[in-house]
RNA sequence: GGACGAUUAGCUCAGUUGGUAGAGCGUCCGCUUGACGUGCGGAGGGUCAGCGGUUCAAGUCCGUUAUCGUCCACCA
């Protein structure tokens, strides 16, 4: 054993460690088919600003499985990517360098954003590195390398090719700000005072009140619906009605979907304020008037307000009602809209022409491929199934945006019909790559398709990514579905919804056998810690370099799975420091009496002290392992807190001390009890700890273990893998402990110290435990300073 | 409006086959114990949100109410 320094310097060793893991090839990643193969898809953190302690605090959670797995023999495939194209970042792009994507051309923008994006990949990877992740840095992967182009695109082909990815001119959810289409998922909800604004129509030469919070739409009115029970209208429906201020007549309707109690329970139908004003477009065979363009301005042909911005055409066409005394009244109204989640701008519905993917028809799969999946915690499935079940759009795939994926299609320049590229031409972008060929309708032009993939359709295929990395390892056979996807809760609508669907469009089988679904670091209830926010100023560099990975490894272990916390400089660093500090002594304490010690030998006798501790480690080893079989690492953690501090430190050390100190004494055999003992539990809890702070537990295994175990770190040790616990020995260790702190309470109440010696001490124990204390009677009077034991038999 | 979770000691939370309420922090008292005073021992502190039910027995199971939180839906 090398000397233990009187403190442990975390910053120092962790620094050692992971360059000692780096040398050594710790944790690559080496095909073994002797081996179960244990894989992980890990999310790819979208790169659109840095990392804050959330992203630590679930990823940290999962790396923790990956190194439990491997120390229970898998041969564990633990890949990390970076999801670096799309809105996101060149949302992050745009914030960076000022320039807006649409100012400047697009090969020089997407330029701009492969050099910012680098630039934070590295940053990501060194955090990563910092906190001890033990991913194979080999197997690193990026959502917009050409390899991945060339799978993503395949991708889509193969859903094109057999139906499941369709092009249509339909209505859609639509950022005037980002200027694309977007999907449904990408929708956040916002609250916002606006007003309802009542608006007189005439309806055979009556006034026909209509409440709208739009009223910049009047324009695009195509008809006016009431619910077909409401007394009040039942004469006048069919007949026309005249829009105000513009004056044209529309018809009126009856709908289902119409609230008698809401406004005047006269709705006006325009396209489109809303999804409803879709459904009703499609279901009554409505026209379509265009109001609001892509770029969130009113149309030229719409008079009054035309080239202007929704909102001051809004403020205008009040104006002009009021003017024009159109205007019956406004009423103060609080309502949630949908908002894109990457700017917050109210969304707009637009009719265009966009790509698809069905997953509306696919419901019962995708239920089905919910059901199949092992939720952990299991109530998640439910955030998967109540979106499927609330889908209301197929899933938009194209974005009319610049740094993405290029979409491998062509349109014939007469009859518009696409064409789409051969898998072996594969990445291609068709603004760069002309298509040479003759459509159907016999003409030769060709314009490409300037959209891109959503980033959503390319980190979908994570599990493909991740295969093709494996196929290059020679691992192909049984790799698919993969053993488990970690994620956060907030994207099962996104992330784990859209990988679902791929993968049964794929491989027509769930992707993952187990989803390990995260919580969340709040900055407190209902705050989300984000890096527009100040409570942010803590970055996870600054917080490494102050308190250690470990430390905060050890904190971002103490939570229930799936569970949100919240985020407390202080707590984390008394109880991580508290830990780490009472590893580093307890070590330092069990190596110093193991100087002589033959793991080779094992005594005749172990003493029921010995066997007690050992028996508990068992214990724990298998409470611990049931626990991270279920990704509670929380839990499981504080089983092997319990056992070391509690049974370990504060009662088996305290007990077995005079027999290590004084062989002259007990005896040199029952010195060897005990040398075999804390060695066999102090390396388990070690080995426990190790999946929690792995450099802490590496620099003691390398000090004080390595030599006696052979391998060269503590990660490639394998767990102990108990058989039946003894109960009786266990009973026996309680009992003993129950005797030791009735002496300790005595001495407590009397203010003596511990090592004061008494006359005797009394042990109450059943009948068949009285030899297992007769066998102890040296280490008990030894620990309670008692001349003589007493006993008395009880149950 | 729908779904899910939470409600246990002053604070943060454990308590997974129903069987005498637990930990850490904080408080109070004590102990310089040949690993650790960044420690050790002890004490105090809880009608386990309310109500009802099942049971010999309920923090734990069922029903219901309240409060908080999250996801989804409400956009006329």
């Amino acid at each position: 054993m090398t000397e233990f320094e009187k403190r442990y310097d975390g910053l120092t060793v962790e620094k050692q460690m992971q360059k000692y893991w780096e040398e050594n090839k710790i944790y690559d990643f080496v095909p073994d088919k002797s081996r179960p193969l244990y894989s992980i898809d890990t999310p790819p953190p979208t790169v659109s600003g840095s990392l804050h302690i959330g992203h630590i605090f679930s990823y940290t959670q999962a790396e923790m499985i990956a190194r439990y797995r491997r120390m229970c023999g898998y041969n564990v495939f633990y890949p990390f990517g970076f999801d670096d194209n799309g809105l996101p970042s060149e949302r992050l792009v745009e914030r960076e360098t000022g320039i807006k994507a649409c100012d400047i051309p697009r090969s020089e923008f997407c330029g701009k954003c492969i050099e910012v994006t680098q630039r934070y990949e590295s940053e990501f990877m060194d955090l990563w590195k910092t906190m001890g992740f033990s991913c194979d840095w080999n197997l690193v992967y990026s959502t917009c390398s050409s390899n991945t182009q060339r799978l993503s695109q395949k991708s889509f082909l193969e859903l094109a090719q057999k139906g499941h990815a369709y092009i249509k001119e339909s209505p859609v959810l639509w950022c005037t700000e980002c200027q694309t289409s977007i999907a449904q998922a990408e929708l956040d909800s916002k609250e916002l005072d606006t007003h309802f604004h009542y608006i007189p129509f005439t309806i055979d030469g009556e006034v026909l009140e209509i409440a709208t919070t739009r009223p910049e739409l009047l324009f695009g009115v195509v008809c006016v619906f009431v619910n077909p029970e409401d007394e009040r209208y039942k004469d006048k429906v069919g007949k026309m009605v005249k829009v105000p201020l513009y004056d044209f007549e529309v018809p009126l309707l009856t709908d289902d979907k119409v609230a008698v109690d809401k406004g005047t329970g006269a709705v006006m139908c325009a396209t489109f304020g809303d999804t409803t004003d879709v459904e009703w477009v499609e279901s009554h065979a409505l026209p379509y008037k265009k109001v609001v363009l892509p770029d969130g301005k009113i149309a030229a042909d719409v008079p009054f307000i035309a080239g202007l911005r929704v909102k001051a055409a809004r403020k205008e066409i009040i104006r002009l009602l009021e003017e024009k005394n159109l205007l019956i009244k406004s009423e103060q109204l609080t309502h949630i809209v949908s908002v894109h989640e990457r700017c917050g701008t109210e969304v707009e519905i637009i009719p265009s022409r966009q790509w698809y993917i069905d997953v509306l028809s696919k419901r019962e799969e995708m239920l089905a491929a919910g059901d199949k999946i092992n939720w952990y915690p299991a109530q998640m499935k439910n955030r998967y199934v109540n979106w499927v079940e609330n889908l209301k759009w197929d899933w938009c795939i194209s974005r009319q945006r610049y740094f993405g994926i290029p979409f491998p299609v062509w349109y014939c320049k007469s009859c518009e019909k696409p064409v789409l590229a051969s898998i072996d031409q594969l990445p291609v972008n068709p603004l760069e790559t002309p298509y040479h060929g003759v459509c159907s309708c016999g003409c030769s032009e060709f314009v490409p398709e300037k959209a891109v993939f959503d980033t959503w359709a390319t980190s979908s295929i994570t599990p493909q990514l991740n295969l093709d990395t494996a196929e290059n390892y020679g691992v192909d056979e049984g790799f698919m579905p993969m053993s488990m996807r970690t994620q956060a809760h907030e994207i099962i609508r996104t992330w784990a919804f859209y990988t679902i669907a791929k993968s049964l469009y794929h491989t027509g089988d769930i992707p993952w056998k187990d989803a390990m679904i995260c919580g969340f670091v709040l900055a407190k209830p209902g705050e989300k810690i984000s890096k527009s926010k100040s409570n942010s100023k803590l970055s996870p560099q600054q917080l490494i370099a102050q308190y250690s990975a470990d430390a905060i490894r050890y904190w971002a272990a103490n939570a229930r799975l799936g569970t949100d916390m919240y985020f407390d400089i202080q707590d984390m660093q008394d109880s991580s420091r508290r830990l780490i500090t009472k590893l580093w002594n307890s070590s330092k304490f069990v190596l110093s009496h193991l100087q002589d010690f033959d793991p080779a030998y094992q005594p005749a006798q172990i003493l029921p002290a010995d066997r007690w501790i050992i028996e508990r480690t068992n214990q724990a080893i298998l409470d611990v392992s049931r626990w991270l079989d279920e990704y509670e690492i929380g839990l499981a953690r504080k089983i092997v807190d319990d056992l070391f501090w509690k049974d370990l430190c504060d009662n088996y050390i305290e007990i077995v001390k005079d027999r290590l100190y004084q062989p002259d004494i007990h005896g040199e055999e029952e010195r060897k009890s005990a040398q075999y003992a804390i060695y066999y539990c102090l390396l388990s809890v070690l080995k426990m700890y190790a999946i929690y702070i792995p450099h802490e537990t590496e620099y003691i295994y390398l000090k004080g273990f390595k030599d006696f175990v052979g391998e060269k770190s503590i990660h490639l040790t394998q767990w102990a893998k108990p058989m039946e616990i003894d109960g009786e020995i266990i009973r026996f260790g309680e009992i003993l402990k129950d005797a030791i702190a009735e002496v300790r309470k005595y001495k407590s109440e009397k203010n003596l110290s511990m090592r004061t010696e008494i006359d005797n001490a009394t042990v109450v124990c059943p009948e068949n435990l009285k030899g297992l204390f007769l066998a102890s009677e040296k280490d008990f009077m030894a620990c309670s300073r008692a001349k003589e034991v007493i006993y008395k038999v009880e149950g």
